[in-house]
DNA sequence: TAAATAGTGGACAGAGTCGTCTATTTTCTT
DNA sequence: AAGAAAATAGACGACTCTGTCCACTATTTA
């Protein structure tokens, strides 16, 4: 237990933490970063545990070894995928400085840096829950989990700003995030980012300064 | 030539016309319909041909009589679907009366039937793109088209209010859709419906009053 | 050094995939 | 009623899919 970092996992020993299940070179992240690439570029249906295999050099035994089925594979693909995303996401948002309103202005701009990378293949819950839809519940509630995170963001940063229903900014957040999202991957266009800010910054506008009717 | 609607598809004879071709007992159309039901479902590409036929109650024979090849099945169910789709929309559109500020919000309205639809499985072109990416031109194309048939009525409806950018206002207003169907996809909320109607409101009465900082 | 662990390559089973084909029957047209 | 067209059931080939199993070889651990 000299180094922190190290406690991590537990070998089959019982008696001695390993950092076995943290090293990238091993069996297990070769496999996972391998069947994320391939499954978030051609699809989790159309892509076999042979490809996946293949790709990660690794024997077939190995993948089964690690994880009984494709499903439990593509069930940690997801979460795996999903916490290495919101790391980056909040990650870029912690480098914001300023009020909530600033925060929730500057998430389309690092949602464009995510729309513009030439690898970008879409949401990978939004594009697993297109898949499966209600065929798998493990996809589901990975998408449920990853959902969650964000809207508990979002809705922190509506009780910042004062705004009269957190709850509900928070959705209008989701709707232009999601919409950003599936418009630019459709369109090939991460443009579609500064639209949603743009509708942000006047949603934002509404909610602090009160509705414009009023001062009829 | 005795009725109007009956002169729509042309039989291989060549000198006669036909009811064949848009009779909803036709084969082809029982394997379009059952195609439909499939693959929006379960996926395209977790439904294999085999169910399709069992689903349609016809022989694979008759399948490939009709569609070349599974792919070519898949558009057309893209094609059908969304010429479906659109005239349901655009049909439940034309029963708004009012100006365009009026249309441009129960679209909205008209959303969230669809979207509180018990069978309701996402938008067809979303899912598909979501599934093949980059892999299939033919689907990429037909979503192309569906999208653009949106976007053409959008920017209309932009260019009667009188819009400082119609285009602008267009791609808003398909962010705002996509962000409704794709967050009620996800939490099984039509719901979102609302929420994206509230957001259309806010953005139309900032472009036609003008924003509001300038009354400072 | 000896035992335990992790990984390899490939064969294998059983099911499923798309698409073709034949022989037969039903339906339509004239 | 006769001939043309459309649909049928089902076998089939060639291939891919997931998941299991085996004998064998590195790599760790004690």
């Amino acid at each position: 237990m000299a180094d922190a970092a190290a406690v991590v996992a537990e070998t089959t020993h019982g008696t001695h933490w390993s950092f076995a299940a943290i090293d990238p070179s091993s069996a297990r992240e070769r496999i996972l970063s391998a069947a994320t690439r391939l499954f978030c570029h051609h699809g989790f249906a159309a892509t076999g545990v042979d490809a996946v295999i293949a790709e990660a050099g690794t024997a077939k035994a190995t993948l089964y070894k690690h994880f009984t089925s494709k499903e439990e594979l593509i069930a940690a693909v997801l979460e795996a995928e999903g916490a290495t995303w919101r790391e980056w996401f909040f990650g870029r948002l912690s480098q914001v400085n300023g009020p909530a309103q600033t925060r929730l202005l500057a998430v389309f701009d690092i949602l464009e840096e995510w729309l513009a990378d030439p690898h970008f293949y879409g949401c990978p819950f939004i594009n697993a829950v297109a898949e499966f839809d209600t065929d798998n519940d493990a996809v589901r509630a990975a998408a449920d989990r990853h959902k969650a995170h964000l809207m508990t963001w979002l809705k922190a940063q509506a009780l910042e700003l004062g705004a009269p229903d957190a709850t509900e900014t928070a959705r209008s957040f989701a709707v232009l995030i999601d919409g950003a999202i599936v418009a630019a991957q459709n369109a090939r266009d991460p443009g579609f980012a500064r639209t949603a800010k743009a509708l942000a910054a006047t949603y934002l506008a509404q909610i602090t300064q009160g509705p414009v009717s009023r001062a009829t």
